[in-house]
RNA sequence: GGCCCGGUGGUCAAGUGGCCUAAGACACCGCCCUUUCACGGCGGUAACACGAGUUCGAAUCUCGUCCGGGUCACCA
């Protein structure tokens, strides 16, 4: 045995296996041409982040529009930031939002797929037998550096200008030789292994990536750590191995990674390995409140960072997905327009219509898609979902939706159900509550506000003369000709023209007066059709409200 | 600070040297429709960061400046 061969046997002893029984345990997918393999390596330390979310959507489209495969990769090589119930987190956030999975981690505690374990923690062995052959081939080597040396000499770097890193002269392990580390290990120090790179700063690396285009870099030279102490290895050569063993196609990550991609390639390249496509999705920005800059979402200082936000407010997954597709893909809100009933999985996804640039997040556009999503919805589809969303987060709501579930379905109904222009008002279910409340005896507050131009004489006298012709099986046309013929008796002008025309002839108009009827029934000036309000109500509830606003007026 | 990436209306963006007097969407404003609101229709306000250069011609190519973002771990 050579020194190579010796140290490998001294650092990891334990590693009977080769490289090629691995590279024959999971060969080559079976694929029909151009298909992509795609994939999401989430770390379980929280909730689903948008960020998260949205790469993973880039990624699934990408699979689904070349027939290829996603697949998810849990990387819990960090166990200091580990959560518990993280992989359950993500996974069924992604479920939820209805992304599916093709392999992988498929919910918090099912794999599926035959290029497993697609959790890295598993994977050790894997890791440390591609490590020793490294070892063997003189292109990685322990250091048993302490993080205060490690410390030490970056300070001294910073004094000097010096670029950071653990690298040419300051590397300081990369000549060790075999009976030194030996003797080291023998006295128990730890150590981690690192990569003996090739790479020389002064070169350049050219990579193409599919977002952002060509980029050019200088070539890694840094001896990064292949495997930590603890024997599990680091991001960078879990990466390699995995993507390699797994056949990804296209590595799409966020783009934080541009800066450590050549550190990637070079091992891929010293690993014989094909390098992956690489595609580094922008993040998604908020403008900070306090300082007025664009910065990335951040989970600690903005709540719609954790994508379980959106669930609690009440926004429908699909809704979130498609307003993240505009962001993904320039193209897809004509997409829409020209298919409004299609399902987004079937649009054409193209990576060159990614922006290169993070785009600010922006909620007011994320109801408008919600709101477009929303009035497409039947009034029982709407209630299945509202008092789904209630009995997880508003139960006091539930109780009322489900009291009398006919009533409730016909209160969707309105304006909705066979409507030939559906309002769009609905963004997020926790709005309904407050939007329809006048519809629910329990959350009806009264509110006596009437049109100022208007004297209380006249609109009380409206109202009792109201109803005595009230008739509560008025159709819509029959309800509004009352209020007509009503109102040349109170001085209003039956006809809106008639009154635009000529203001001073009249006190108002029928518009008024239904107004009036507006405020006593429902305590709002602006609500939908108010005769089929009035008719769902009932007779009895109507009369009660209309008396009781005539007795305040 | 080094190394990367970016900068078109308030936001998302189209744009690949002449078709740009710069598209569209959201938001905003006005008008119309209208029982209110919403919807819908019509119209409007609003942008190529700055400076040089290349070119007959630049939002588009080059350089510089400024600004923004990312990254420099035994974290991912």
């Amino acid at each position: 045995m050579n020194d190579n061969e010796l140290m490998a046997e001294l650092l990891l002893p334990d590693i009977d296996k080769t490289p090629e029984y691995y590279e024959n345990m999971f060969p080559q997918r079976d694929l029909k041409e151009g298909a992509r393999v795609t994939r999401v390596a989430p770390s379980p330390t929280g909730y689903l982040h948008l960020g998260t979310l949205f790469t993973s959507l880039v990624n699934r489209i990408t699979a689904t529009s070349s027939e290829g495969i996603f697949f998810t990769r849990i990387e819990d090589t960090d166990k200091k930031r580990e959560v518990e119930g993280g992989i359950e987190n993500i996974i069924d956030g992604l479920n939820r939002f209805g992304i599916t999975i093709d392999e992988g981690f498929i919910s918090g505690t099912e794999e599926k797929g035959v290029y497993g374990p697609y959790q890295q923690s598993k994977r050790a062995e894997i890791y440390q037998t591609y490590v020793k052959d490294l070892i063997k081939r003189g292109l990685a080597y322990p250091c048993f550096c302490t993080a205060e040396e490690l410390e030490a000499v970056r300070n001294i770097q910073e004094q000097n200008k010096i670029r950071t890193g653990y690298h040419g002269e300051y590397a300081k392990h990369r000549n060790i030789t075999y009976s030194e580390a030996k003797a080291l290990i023998d006295e128990g120090k730890p150590f981690v292994v690192r990569l003996r790179s090739q790479g020389n700063e002064e070169n350049k690396i050219i990579f193409e990536d599919m977002i952002k285009g060509k980029i050019e870099m200088p070539q890694n030279d840094e001896d990064f750590v292949l495997l930590k102490s603890d024997g599990i290895p680091t991001y960078h050569f879990a990466h390699a191995i995995d993507d390699h063993l797994m056949h990804t196609t296209h590595v799409m990550r966020g783009d934080e990674w541009i800066s450590s991609t050549p550190k990637h390639i070079e091992l891929f390249k010293l690993l014989g390995f094909k390098v992956p496509k690489y595609a580094h999705v922008s993040p998604i920005m908020k403008l900070d409140s306090e300082t007025g800059a664009k910065r990335k979402i951040s989970k600690r200082k903005d709540p719609e960072a954790a994508v379980h936000f959106f669930i609690e407010e009440g926004y429908e997954p699909i809704s979130v997905v498609e307003y993240l597709m505009t962001i993904a893909a320039s193209d897809f809100e004509d997409w829409r327009r020209a298919n409004p009933d299609a399902d987004y999985r079937t649009f054409k996804f193209n990576l060159k219509k990614m922006s290169v640039s993070g785009a600010l997040f922006d909620n007011v556009k994320l109801n408008d898609v919600s709101k477009i999503h929303i009035s497409k919805l039947n009034s029982s589809e709407v209630y299945d979902k509202v008092t789904a969303w209630a009995k997880e987060f508003d139960s006091d709501f539930y109780n009322i939706l489900t009291k009398d579930a006919d009533y409730t379905k016909k209160v969707y109904a309105i304006d909705r159900d066979g409507a030939p222009k559906p309002r769009k008002d609905i963004a997020k279910w926790n709005e309904i509550k407050d939007f329809y409340s006048y519809m629910f005896t329990e959350l009806f507050v009264p509110c006596y506000e009437m049109p100022e131009n208007l004297k209380n004489d006249d609109m009380k006298a409206f109202l009792k003369e109201y109803i005595t012709v009230y008739d509560e099986n008025d159709d819509r046309q029959e309800w509004f000709n009352k209020i007509k013929e009503l109102a040349p008796k109170f001085g209003f002008a039956a006809d809106t023209k008639e009154y635009k025309a000529n203001p001073d002839a009249f006190k108002g108009s029928a518009g008024d007066l239904s107004t009036v009827l507006r405020i006593s029934v429902t305590g709002r000036r602006n609500t939908p059709d108010l005769c089929s309000i009035m008719q769902v109500l009932g007779r009895e509830e109507v009369l009660r409200r209309i008396n009781n606003a005539i007795e305040v007026l």
